[in-house]
DNA sequence: TTGACATATTCCTATATCGGTATATGATCC
DNA sequence: GGATCATATACCGATATAGGAATATGTCAA
C-alpha cells in the first residue's frame, strides 16, 4: 500500500505546503489560477493541479466569471483540523509547564553552583 | 519530485490517520509500542514505524523504562497546526452565513413557486 | 469560423511512502 | 554467556504523488 491519496482527507490535502499557501492567499478574496500561480511563483498547470485537489476535498469552490474561473475559499472543512488539534491544547500547555519547571530547575542549579 | 517526506513537517506527519490515532491514544498517558499496536489493531513493526515518524517531527518523546520503551505525547508542535487552521475561523463562519443566505433564498423561491 | 486568451489534462520521471514478513538490535535476568 | 522479552530495522511490493513540458479543452469576441 502507498500513502493515502491527497484527496482522501483534508489532512492529506493540507500536507502540501503550496496548497496551504494557496488557501492563505485565498483569504484575500477570489482569484483566477493564473494570478495564484504568479503570486506563488509556480506554473499554471502546477497551480491548477493543486486547486483540483483542494476542490475535491471541498476546501475551495470555483465559479466562472467571463473568460476566467475564480477560485474561492471554502474553509468549513478546516474547522475539523482546528478542532482536532485543539483537543491537544492542555497537553501543549502541560509541555510549557514542564519547560518552566525545567528552567526553574536550571536556575536552582546555577544558584547551587555559586 | 515526489510527495514531501512525512518527516518534513508536522502537517505531513499527521496526514496519516493511524498516526493521528496514536497521538489521540497517547493523551491517555505513556505507552509502550506493543500496547499501542494492540489497541490500534496493527503490527508491532507498523506501530514502530509510525512512532519513528512522530518522533522525528517532535510529536512524541520516548524514554526507557526497564525492558520497555515508553512513548509519550509532545504536543507543542500541534499548536502550529491549531493556530494555522484557526487563521481561517472567520471564513468558516462566513461560509455558514452564506449558507444561511442560500437557504433563505431557497425559501423565497419556494414562496414564489406557490 | 477563426483567433486569442484562460484553464485543465496528459504523459513522463523520480521519489517516498505504507503494510507485511523476516530479521537484527537491545535490554534484562538467570 | 545464554535465553527471553521488547523494539527497531531491512527488504519487498504496489501505489500515489509533485513538478515540468506539451497539449487539449473551453470561452469569448469579431
Amino acid at each position: 500500500m502507498a500513502r493515502a491519496a491527497t484527496t482522501s482527507d483534508v489532512f492529506n490535502a493540507i500536507a502540501e505546503p503550496r496548497r496551504r499557501e494557496i488557501l492563505v492567499l485565498l483569504r484575500g478574496g477570489e482569484r483566477p489560477v493564473t494570478e495564484l500561480a504568479r503570486e506563488l511563483g509556480m506554473t499554471q498547470p502546477g497551480a491548477s493541479k493543486h486547486l483540483r485537489v483542494l476542490r475535491e476535498v471541498g476546501l475551495v469552490r470555483d465559479r466562472r466569471a467571463g473568460k476566467q474561473r475564480l477560485y474561492g475559499l471554502e474553509a468549513r472543512e478546516l474547522r475539523a483540523v482546528h478542532e482536532w488539534s485543539g483537543g491537544f491544547e492542555r497537553f501543549w500547555n502541560e509541555s510549557f509547564d514542564r519547560l518552566d519547571e525545567y528552567v526553574q530547575g536550571l536556575g536552582r542549579e546555577s544558584q547551587e553552583e555559586q
